[in-house]
DNA sequence: CTTAGCACTTAGCACGACCAGA
DNA sequence: TCTGGTCGTGCTAAGTGCTAAG
């Protein structure tokens, strides 16, 4: 099957025969006129261009530039060369109860036409690919089978079972809803609340809201401007109309008595003794097992989240222009229930009704509601252990390893495009590159009413700066800008000429504030990808530079005599290097200084440990001590210096991830694959990469790869495949 | 087309359970 | 047994990207 080999035991992708070898004319680049020559540039008649001007001084290239520029602007309304945000129309009111249309597809569903069409299919593929788990090779019985294999938690292998690609999710689902915040307790008469210095009995609802910024004092949240504010507003929202006359000024509530309270709450829990603490436990994993599983296609399977969100103040990250709002309380009457029609129907909680009960089999959602900071829909889904998360994800790599197939392509062409006589493509060109490159999100625009953060279309040209020359480099672009959650993403990065004057070009005449690539967004570009592959997206490349690199540097650190603590390491170094590029970060954690001080004072003891026992050793052998005396004070010392380089070892790998998150990329990013056939080929344990979550969530790829298992075969070895069958 | 709505993935942080060393 | 620290887990915000509506 020639290349496709490694793939196809990849059900969820469709159509992998249309990848072929890798320089296979797939798709068109639209480049025209390639020119072949470096500075034989091509000459866009109104438009400026880069290279051939190469002896002008800058300055007077510049000014020839704008002056086209001018001349471009004048002319702009006519041509398909314009800027996006001129076509933008003005920002949208923000919507808070928008009546969504309840004109859904799914009466229909029931009979579907293909129906037949795929259980041929399935039946055909079947004799092939049906599974010979031990537990189904055995009984034809598989209904019986199932229910005990889910109760004893045995697996589902989902992944041996061929996939549908109608766009149903479930034929069956049912579940019992989800659990709701516990009601609202009122404070104790002893906790006082006071205003101005006066004593206030509030009201439940206004009390309620003052706890939840009672809690927060401490926090830097409640230092901020906007929190305040906001929170204020909210809060008089919910008082009655005389506290509302009385309360005015945030800075004469005193909220340290409701702290100090919470506070000693926190502590009693704590100090509960353990027979109280199990029995806690006990009646949470009752909920759990009550609420946090559902009956999915024959299977039990684990919810994710079961339980609504209690109420509170909402928490946006960075400079969000919402923190401090209140989020309110959820009902039953909130709620949209979805699950099978033949199925138990969830029951709200007496008294209550559920907002609607739906039977969606076109989505993977078990119930949801509309929040009402954002107006944004929360959802409650499967846990990622589940068949239907395991299989998109699944399918997520493969859809990453394909892109590694056309990858040259792809490269070639974008970069044939940053000489493209139009804006636009220069602009798209480019964008791709950093995406590729740097590994950058896809930027989507986002609304005022969100913090002011920033993806790769999203740009601004206050975000980078360019240098000629930075630290001996040539042609240094600057990247610092704040992206999701706020995080920065700060990085200098050398590009090659052709790029940099681009971005000159694209700076042009603007103020900082203006979009770096006014001519692209990430419909666009992701039009663009699409084709030039099927299925190809901005967020592919992330995945797919991710899992390449852990591979790779795998294969660059990995000794095979490396003792288990070194291949941790080197795992670690490697994950590490991946975090690094997609720029994973989290705040130094709080005890970072002291325990890294306690480990060094560890270090020094183990040193002069291993110092003493070298002596001994050594006075041993002279003094001519028994061959056995010899060979223990022997083996001692050895003891010791294994300790001490583990030691040495924790040190590098905690200092090395002060600041860098590896979890975030270990969960979404590398092929779990990867990570399994290293595991195995270097004998090192896969829990010590993977806790029992992660295994849960990796299980396919975990039963799926062999030691032979590449994410992609490095170049022009794709012949022999036939070896690389990751059969167990 | 553009835009809003929707579904789903990706993200860092807080907190509590648990564990190793005093 | 206590304590300090680490790690796992839950939580929920913040992204991406597709599609239907306007």
């Amino acid at each position: 099957m020639g290349v496709s080999a490694s793939l196809d035991r990849a059900p969820p992708t469709p159509s992998y025969n249309a990848i072929v070898e890798d320089d296979e004319d797939e798709y068109k680049p639209e480049v025209k006129e390639e020119d072949e020559e470096e500075e034989q540039e091509y000459k866009p008649d109104v438009k400026e261009e880069d290279e051939s001007e190469e002896e002008l001084p800058l300055a007077a290239r510049a000014q020839q530039k704008r002056k086209i520029k001018e001349e471009e602007e004048a002319e702009e309304d006519s041509d398909d060369d314009v800027p996006l945000t001129a076509r933008k129309k003005p920002k949208k009111e923000v919507k808070q109860e928008k009546k969504s249309k309840k004109r859904r597809k799914e009466e229909s569903e029931e009979e579907y036409d293909e129906e037949d069409y795929y259980e041929e299919k399935k039946k055909k593929k079947s004799s092939v690919s049906k599974s010979r788990t031990k537990v189904e090779a055995v009984t034809p019985e598989k209904k019986k089978k199932v229910k005990k294999e889910d109760e004893e938690g045995e697996v589902w292998k989902w992944w041996e079972e061929k996939k549908e690609n109608d766009g149903r999710k479930w034929t069956f689902l049912e579940h019992k809803g989800p659990i709701f915040a516990p009601p609202y307790e009122r404070l104790p008469s002893s906790v006082k609340f006071t205003y101005n210095g006066q004593e206030m009995k509030l009201s439940q609802d206004a009390e309620e809201i003052a706890t939840f910024y009672a809690r927060m004092i401490e926090h830097e949240y409640t230092t901020k401007e906007a929190f305040n504010t906001n929170f204020m507003k909210d809060w008089r929202k919910g008082m009655t109309e005389k506290e509302r006359s009385i309360i005015t000024d945030l800075s004469k509530c005193d909220f340290r008595k409701m702290h100090a309270y919470f506070v000693q709450k926190s502590e009693e829990r704590k100090a509960m003794s353990k027979e109280e603490k199990k029995k806690i436990k006990e009646e949470n994993d009752a909920l759990t097992t009550e609420y946090g599983v559902c009956k999915i296609d024959g299977h039990n399977e684990k919810i994710g989240n079961f339980r609504i969100e209690p109420p509170g103040l909402f928490r946006g990250r960075g400079e969000h222009p919402k923190m401090g709002k209140l989020k309110r309380r959820i009902q039953a009457e909130d709620i949209v229930i979805n699950c099978s029609k033949d199925s138990k129907i969830p029951q709200p909680p007496p008294g209550h009704k559920w907002k609607e009960v739906r039977h969606d089999n076109q989505v993977t959602w078990l119930a949801s509601w509309t929040e009402n900071v954002q107006g944004q829909i929360k959802y409650i889904m499967l846990n990622p252990s589940s068949k239907l998360k395991g299989e998109k994800d699944w399918q997520k790599y493969e859809t990453a390893r394909k892109l590694a197939l056309s990858i040259d392509k792809i490269r070639q062409n974008y970069q044939a495009d940053w000489k493209s006589k139009e804006m636009r493509i220069r602009q798209r060109a480019v964008a791709l590159y950093f995406i590729d490159k740097l590994a950058l999100r896809a930027g989507n625009e986002k609304d005022e009413d969100q913090a002011d953060t920033v993806g790769c279309c999203s740009l601004r040209v206050e975000h980078i700066q360019l240098h000629e020359e930075k630290d001996g480099k040539p042609y240094v672009v600057v990247f610092d800008f704040l992206g999701k959650d706020s995080i920065r993403y700060y990085n200098e990065v050398p590009v090659e000429k052709r790029v940099f004057k681009n971005l000159q070009l694209f700076v042009e005449n603007k103020k900082g504030t203006d979009d770096l690539f006014d001519r692209l967004n990430t419909q666009v570009l992701n039009k663009h990808l699409s084709e030039l592959m099927e299925g190809l997206t901005a967020k592919v490349f992330r995945t797919y530079n991710a899992s390449i690199t852990l591979q790779q540097q795998l294969e660059e650190l990995t000794d095979p005599n490396y003792s288990e603590a070194e291949m941790i390491l080197a795992y670690n170094r490697a994950n590490r290097a991946v975090a690094v590029l997609c720029n994973h970060q989290r705040s130094v954690p709080k005890s970072h200084d002291k325990s890294m001080g306690n480990l060094k004072e560890k270090i020094q003891t183990k040193k002069k440990q291993v110092k003493e026992a070298e002596r001994g050793y050594k006075d041993a052998k002279k003094g001519g001590e028994s061959k056995v005396m010899v060979d223990k004070k022997k083996t001692a010392l050895d003891r010791l210096k294994a300790q001490l380089l583990k030691l040495e070892v924790q040190e590098t790998d905690k200092e090395e991830n002060k600041t860098i998150a590896l979890g975030t990329s270990k969960l979404n990013y590398l092929d779990p694959r990867i990570s399994v056939a290293w595991c195995k080929k270097y004998n090192v344990p896969l829990e010590k990469i993977y806790n029992k979550t992660q295994r849960a969530k990796f299980r396919w790829a975990i039963d799926m790869a062999g030691p032979d298992y590449v994410f992609v075969a490095s170049k022009k070895k794709k012949k022999k495949e036939e070896s690389d069958d990751d059969e167990d």
